[in-house]
DNA sequence: CTGAAAGCGCTTACAG
DNA sequence: CTGAAAGCGCTTACAG
């Protein structure tokens, strides 16, 4: 910058103005507006991001925390939401939690030193205080997949709950009676909407309670196994839901392995579609997330608090997409 | 910084130096160490990256740039890579091109604003001269996936001509006789790898030639149409070899709805592997890549640059690793 | 309408 | 063994 203001003759000041789109507001002459942008084109002058960011504190980083940046429901989330940041001048910036605290922790902190302008946040359990500090240290943040309640943070949900119901619903309108869900419970069980949603359809059609609440593991092996165990241990089970995309894949395996037939021995749904679901023979059954429309509104509702710092502070909204059962074969 | 050394009556410059590990060098007193050490952990110290970065030019931001992020195969490379580029300290900054030079060189000018250190790209069409630009700027580049002949940039190959004639030979084993390829052909499909291994076995085995070759296109839509063209119009064709994984799923799906049994009617091979093609029934053949063994080569690579700078203008390596054949009941 | 100057938070060559 | 000072490349309050 320093040499474009020297070659023409005029302060840094005045060139910051016109290449900060203050020319205008400043009141700069035409002619030195096009004798500067000019030269700037020419030099192919571009300003250094980081004594920009040093001296406004704003970075024009976006840091994205998932799951697992490998589970195609999070790659497509992270791909639409890349699309979509970098259509704003954004840049973003990713890690995948393994859903442990600790790396989750260690994240905020990289986005914290790295002074993320804001972050479209998947939290791990316990990450509360954490994110709150951020809101608190005027960070905009914006949750989805899940949230701490009505704490204040932004939130873009599904309706978790509702999606499970409707897949009990259907199983139950095809004659199932013995419908086992098994379903990941990070925190209590009765706190896991899916679970919650499950429990209630089944009380409502007065059918017997079969649900499996798993821990997270990082290994597909040790799902097959227990999703192995689940199903050998209780032949009467004539209908399973799988909570999550790889659970239901590995519980695809498992009733492949076991020589039962889908929907006849048992029928199937599993949460999240999946080009495996949609591919296989029989077709599975899915209860499918808005993946579009949650990286739509995460992106949207960030942008805003990004460009209305006011916004930052307000009470936390909570949104809340509807899923969709995609009836196939497997019911 | 300049809080801590005033509190603790010492320069910055010891500050600086203490934190950045250079006391011994520096022959900083003990006592000295011990106190800034401690009153920095106290008042939970962390240096501003914009700042150091402004300094000293560096970023620990490494660039990664793919053809689509929500791809299994580019998503899966992306996971670990993040986990082995956090374990040395850096951050990562992803971009999906669509195979799309002019989406490929706005990030790579991204990256050369963002200053990234270095970057592991898996190259569009047409990049090879901004990219050699970029190495030519002292920039740590590995390229994999895809790369330019021996234009002296580092890469990560896979033996692809080698695992499409393993796949070729595997189908002529048994028993194929009129054996199609529907490959991606970006370039001239002389020069793509999978094609050209393909040919080469087809005329070693003296089978009839079958190429089809696909320009790359955004929808799955058009590949599930042009693929049914293909199979319907050539019903004497008894195999078929799919170049990736996402022309693999396409067919898969054409070939079921087609009602044709594999591998009665056709059998399939598809490169790249991918969770449906394990528990679809039958299970389906494929030509796995190592992405394990990319992505950590990739990254030792590039951080044998980032740790050494003399070797950022040595002439390029390309390391090409194995593929290997998962042969399942679709063969 | 335009400019001189301070300062963002660091690192490092130089001096002692 | 330690410090004063320059400078990385910007932005912006202030002055005229």
């Amino acid at each position: 910058m320093s040499d474009l203001a020297r070659k023409l003759n005029v302060s840094k000041t005045t060139v910051s103005f016109i290449l900060n789109g203050k020319a205008k507001e400043k009141r700069i002459s035409e002619s030195v507006v096009e004798k500067v942008m000019a030269e700037a084109a020419k030099l192919g002058y571009r300003p250094n991001q980081f004594a920009q960011s040093l001296r406004t504190g704003r970075t024009n980083i976006i840091g994205l925390m998932v799951e697992d940046i490998s589970n195609p429901f999070y790659a497509s989330i992270a791909k639409l939401i890349e699309e979509k940041v970098y259509q704003n001048g954004y840049k973003i910036v990713y890690c995948s939690t393994e859903n442990d605290l600790k790396r989750g922790k260690e994240f905020l902190t990289m986005f914290n030193t790295l002074s993320v302008d804001g972050c479209i946040i998947a939290p791990t359990l316990g990450m509360e205080d954490d994110i709150r500090d951020m809101i608190g240290k005027g960070k905009s943040v914006v949750l989805f997949d899940r949230f701490f309640g009505n704490d204040g943070s932004d939130a873009v949900m599904v309706d978790n709950q509702g999606g499970m119901y409707q897949a009990v619903q259907h199983l139950a309108d095809r004659g199932a009676k013995n419908i086992a869900l098994i379903a990941l419970a990070l925190d209590d069980p009765e706190k896991e909407d899916r679970i919650i949603g499950f429990k209630k359809a089944v009380a409502d059609l007065g059918l017997a309670l079969h649900v499996y609440a798993m821990p997270f593991k990082g290994g597909y092996e040790s799902y097959l196994q227990d999703i192995g165990e689940i199903l050998r241990g209780n032949p009467a089970l004539d209908a399973v839901v799988f909570g999550t995309n790889y659970l239901g894949i590995a519980g695809l395996e498992v009733i492949n392995q076991m020589g039962l037939r889908i929907p006849d021995d048992i029928a199937m749904v599993s949460f999240d579609d999946h080009d495996l679901f949609r591919i296989h023979r029989p077709g599975i059954t899915v209860v499918a997330q808005p993946i579009e429309a949650i990286a739509q509104t995460a992106i949207d509702t960030l942008m805003a608090k990004l460009r209305d710092p006011a916004q930052v502070h307000h009470a936390g909204e909570v949104i809340t997409l509807l899923t969709s059962l995609i009836v196939r074969a497997s019911t």
